[in-house]
DNA sequence: TATTGGATCGCC
DNA sequence: GCGATCCAATAG
């Protein structure tokens, strides 16, 4: 038996803040087979509701924003800049478009794999970045959708971070004033940093 | 059907 | 600082 809980949905039906700040800390776990790849989340950011227009939900329900309109607890993956994927997890009540985008992870299990994985030597450099992270883990887009609370991917409790800190989103400069709401989270000091 | 540009990354 | 690389979202 594995003894290793996902987190219950009612965690992603909180408010998409509380979800991203209480996500720093927590363990990000693939299974694959008998092995896990996991890393503890160092840095989050909150995409809000159909306003926030450096949210893809901006533009209201399309083809690829589905994940973002349905229930909690589940993923929303995308492509972006034709190369890498994003990983997010969906958030709050269905049919209200929200979601927290995991940006940087500490490595935990599957160190090995996933240094191959990156072509690179150090811990640090393994997923300190969104586009590295989903590389790392071997998070792609066939898992756009899945239940993070009854698949292969899922998170559960981690550490309590000591310090954690909160700035302005990144790469979302064409957001207007919605660049500017603090809605990132990282843990202080943390070495595992994107950028 | 054609064009545009992006919640990034790694190298110049 | 810039190009890679692809596809969803728009415009026509």
């Amino acid at each position: 038996m594995s003894g290793r809980a996902p987190l219950p949905r009612s965690f992603y039906l909180q408010d998409t803040l509380e979800v991203a700040r209480s996500l720093i800390g927590k363990l990000l776990v693939h299974r694959v087979g008998e092995s896990y790849l996991s890393g503890f989340i160092v840095e989050t950011e909150a995409y809000v509701g159909p306003d926030d227009r450096a949210s893809h939900a901006s533009r209201g329900l399309t083809k690829r924003t589905a994940p973002m309109f349905g229930p909690p607890g589940h993923a929303y993956i995308y492509l972006i800049y034709g190369m890498y994927y994003c990983f997010n997890v969906v958030t709050e009540r269905e049919n209200y478009p929200a979601a927290v985008l995991i940006r940087a992870l500490e490595p935990f299990e599957g160190i090995e794999l996933m240094l191959e994985r990156r072509k690179v030597k150090s811990r640090r450099e393994i997923a300190n970045g969104p586009g590295k992270l989903t590389l790392a883990l071997g998070i792609t887009r066939e898992m756009n959708g899945w239940d993070l609370c009854t698949s292969d991917l899922w998170i559960e409790e981690g550490r309590s971070p000591e310090k954690i800190g909160q700035g302005t989103r990144i790469g979302v400069h064409y957001a207007g004033e919605w660049k500017e709401k603090p809605w990132r989270f990282f843990e202080v000091g943390s070495e595992y940093l994107s950028r």
